[in-house]
DNA sequence: GCTGAAAGCCTCACGAT
DNA sequence: ATCGTGAGGCTTTCAGC
């Protein structure tokens, strides 16, 4: 599961983190290899782990979500807390964090009254403080090689 | 750019959520849609704005990247945050909100010296405070229509 | 890692519902 | 307006080098 990267792989994370449904062909023009040997390349980067999947990114607005936040969560039982994201879709990120607050949620609801349906949920396990999001800034930024 | 979605639409969304370098010709089958059909319902939602991109997924740690935190950032001059923002790499993530802290940043580093350089960048704008993440219980939550 | 051939995919035009 | 079918061109993939 460990690798090497070089030159090329960094090249090739970076064009797939831009644009995941380019085809071989035009991936390998843009990092000079030929088809064959680019996508031998991306095989094993996702057979080490370094790829972890293709998304569609999807316009949480667009959706009709038209609030966003981050939420965070005191000390809560860690199975209760996991249960409660797994049964939360709004929940579009989960992380467990040190300090004196232990969770950070990302969520996205379509009104205020939603967003209070959301947070109730997780009130009952734990004090939770809410910071609207009023602009991304950066999201999914990308990632190369150090 | 507004968009009536039906149910095919939710399909394919959850399905190019999961996995955004399926042929159209997988996505038409799963959704019971012909290729050409499918291809235009697909294309018709990135015009809408509905599919913002497809991105390929990378590991952080198996990039190097050992330690992710969530920062929190006071009050400071926005043009000076965006700038600031822009200039780092190690920020994956970054949101103005509501609150008391007017900004969250998610950044990937390889080790403490490397979060200190980056925290001390943003410490020159206004107070940080640093959650490192112990484990990360979801990501990228799939977006369905509500 | 490259080349070449076979299989599969994308996309266009066109006809049907 | 939207779907399905079929042909042509491109992409992917497997040998062999």
């Amino acid at each position: 599961m460990k690798i090497e990267l070089d030159g090329y792989d960094g090249r090739i994370l970076a064009e797939l983190q831009a644009d995941a449904r380019m085809s071989m062909t035009e991936l390998g023009r843009r990092v000079h290899l030929s088809p064959p040997a680019v996508a031998e390349r991306v095989r094993k980067l996702e057979a080490a782990g370094v790829i972890t999947g293709y998304h569609a990114c999807v316009d949480p607005a667009a959706l009709g979500y038209a609030i966003r936040a981050l939420v965070r969560v005191g000390r809560a039982e860690f199975a209760r807390m996991t249960d409660t994201i797994a049964a939360t879709a709004e929940v579009t990120g989960a992380w467990n964090v040190t300090g004196e607050d232990s969770w950070i949620l990302e969520i996205a609801v379509t009104d205020v009254a939603h967003l209070d349906r959301v947070l109730t949920a997780f009130c009952a396990l734990a004090q939770t403080s809410t910071a609207i999001i009023l602009k991304t800034v950066r999201e999914r930024g990308p990632l190369l090689p150090p």
